[in-house]
DNA sequence: CAAAATTAAATTGCACGCAATTGAATTGTT
DNA sequence: AACAATTCAATTGCGTGCAATTTAATTTTG
């Protein structure tokens, strides 16, 4: 097979692998996330809430690497599931501050058991995700300065 | 910091790895298939068309790991675009079956220098990108069986 | 052979992602 | 101070993903 097929078989593609392993892992949270009243995009966005209480919209945007297109109308629908307040900055009236309720707060004891229940799933050593992890990281960050 | 704490970092979960690097994937083709008036999961369906001209919607469907619901509306764009047609199986009528059009065919050789481009846009070898993508094939296949 | 079960695709409804635009607040520039 | 430029969030519109249901065709079974 001439070089130029072999290029588009589909198996061959990172972009396939990445693509049908990322939408894997997140029917593999969805039982779990489900139970607690959250999807998955809502998931890392209480990730990033979990390592510091409040922060505004694009804030989290810079973490998830998404807009506030994608998260002012999740945000809203985690506040009305009563996981977040949402405010505006009293100092800078353009900013929305997002912050944890109390049940936001406690909700991180309940998801606490998921990562290591999904890294069993994965039948991956904890040194083979992390690798995985670091690479794809590694890869994300490469796509990120060379567009 | 307790494990059950770094468990929960944002940074040491594999699926936010997997699910940034997929976006920044998909963002990296974005150009390139806006040019020719593709998405990216319709991209998907091109590729396994080249393979094979003529398959019908679940065919697509077990490649790709999707189902009708994302599917049928998909294909109905890509029928619409020009580059597929879709038609009812004589034999069996429940069927659908979806084939490339002539310029669904002529459309492979506009896009023979994609991946090219995108693996030297990942700063990725070919032995590096081609071991994450077979990396990632297990992972998804290891997701699905543990379900 | 007729009814039940199964299969395939389509449909419905909801939640993303993201480009593009809008509106409001702040900053900067003269 | 006045006005232009910038910043931030919200909004709009479109295309996925996917669960759940529906519709139609085929296969299985009694």
């Amino acid at each position: 097979m001439p070089p130029s097929q072999a290029n588009l078989m589909l198996d061959q593609q990172l972009c396939f692998a990445l693509y049908s392993a990322s939408l894997a892992m997140s029917k593999t949270y969805k039982p779990h996330l489900d139970a607690l009243g959250l999807t998955y995009p809502q998931y890392l966005v209480m990730l990033v809430l979990w390592e510091q209480e409040e922060l505004s919209v694009s804030d989290i945007g810079e973490r998830l690497f998404l807009d506030s297109g994608t998260l002012t109308p999740l945000l809203k629908r985690l506040e009305t599931t009563g996981y977040v307040a949402r405010a505006r900055d009293a100092q800078d009236e353009r900013r929305v501050r997002v912050s944890l309720t109390t049940e936001g707060r406690q909700l991180r004891k309940k998801v606490n058991p998921l990562p290591s229940k999904v890294l069993s799933a994965t039948q991956c050593s904890h040194q083979e995700a992390m690798r995985l992890a670091k690479d794809l990281h590694a890869l994300r960050k490469n796509l990120k300065t060379t567009d």
